[in-house]
DNA sequence: ATATAGCGGAGATATCTTCTCCACTTATGA
DNA sequence: TCATAAGTGGAGAAGATATCTCCGCTATAT
């Protein structure tokens, strides 16, 4: 009957909303080095209360991840408008790329929930919607500088960002993502001694997107009963 | 009680053995299809046994990964093994890559296999020590001939697949991998125009860690279990 | 002082897997 | 053909988690 909702912030008693404070920060904490996949029994007891109050102003623990997740999302804005717009667009770029990866190296928590399976892709369109105009900004400068290859699409950063995040994932080295960025963006440098053609463009991003839906969709009706051939 | 092994072959009675080969068969696809995490019951409706024959037959999940994985590590040695001798080392090695991640893109079991967070790495050293002769050789024409970037250590190789295979694993998509596979090999060419330092934290970290050795044994040792020699 | 929002955390519920057991079926060879 | 041992199926026991509820009690606000 009770909506347990975030929505009734500021009527809390003290006590309460105090509470509330300590879940969020046990479940940043507890996120960040165990995975998602800790349960909110977990995020309780780090955050000194019980598991009833956590459910008492969570529903559930994707409403938690989602609170949280919004939070990560102002980080990489706040890392988009500190980019100097004066610097270079390239060292704009790099920089920034690495800065990004580098919130994700030490998050468990985020990098699944950027890399899951399951809500991962919208996650991602997510943070894009709300990025991208900055984002393509930057890499239209860098084109026009002439330091980006010209075939580098919006959509291909967070599918770097997918990539380093994979190496600090499986291996857990604090700071091999790094060389691999480094590669990568090498790899992103125009080469006026090379032609540049990176294969399967997706053209627009509405077909990517499609693309995304598919795959999740897909996952998520994979949990009913598969049907026999 | 009875040790249940796949080490009576040859002793089966006939049904029992085309069984056995129906489970392998069977599993392979699910393990493809739904990945690692599919349940032996599963595997077992595939194949068109019951349960039982399956665990009469494997121990348990991990011994009939392990065989389907053994099958693996066969096809990427054959892999290298038809690499070209004749032709240049750079061909060589962007081909064998991309073939290589071909071999992920269509198995989600065998991306979960290599890039799981559990037996992950000890399965790719394992790839690795059978593969890492052919591999290097194949990195040191690549250098020799000036294609390929000098500072390419091989281990970079598994690291790119686990890139690539991500891009596979999150976005669903057939083919986006080799736009990015395509980007990294761009990174890994030798450029006479510009320096090449990719940062190697590898080798930095292995000096670190000799300094720090009491410290970070330390640590290890608080983690889990004291029993362990 | 009193009303009431809020708390804790045991445990009911639900979901999954793994793996066992044994009555029944099938291959084999004498 | 038939005796017999090898092999089979699949319900369900056993165990592992995770989610979320309930209600007697406590702390806050007025």
């Amino acid at each position: 009957m009770s909506a347990p909702g975030g929505e009734r912030r500021g009527k809390l008693r003290r006590d309460a909303e105090l509470n509330r404070r300590k879940i969020i920060a046990a479940a940043r904490e507890v996120f960040r080095e165990q995975g998602v996949r800790a349960t909110l029994d977990d995020v309780a007891e780090h955050a000194g209360v019980g598991v009833g109050t956590v459910y008492r102003r969570f529903a559930n623990k994707e409403e938690l991840v989602d609170a949280l997740f919004e939070d990560m999302i102002d980080n990489v804005e706040a890392i988009l408008r500190e980019t100097i717009p004066g610097k270079d667009a390239w060292s704009a770029l790099s920089s920034t790329l690495e800065r990004v990866c580098e919130l994700q190296a030490f998050d468990r928590g985020l990098r699944e929930v950027m890399l899951g399976t399951g809500r991962g892709p919208q996650r991602r369109d997510q943070v894009m919607s709300r990025v991208a105009p900055a984002a393509d900004r930057l890499l239209q400068r860098a084109k026009d500088e002439g330091a980006l290859r010209p075939d580098t699409q919006p959509w291909d950063l967070p599918m770097i960002q997918l990539m380093v995040a994979a190496i600090s994932e499986h291996t857990g080295h604090p700071n091999l993502w790094r060389r691999y960025l480094h590669l990568i963006l090498d790899g992103l440098r125009a080469r006026p001694d090379m032609g540049t053609d990176l294969p399967n463009p997706i053209t627009d991003e509405m077909q990517l997107l499609a693309t995304l839906e598919d795959s999740s969709a897909q996952s998520i009706r994979s949990q009913d009963h598969p049907s026999n051939g």
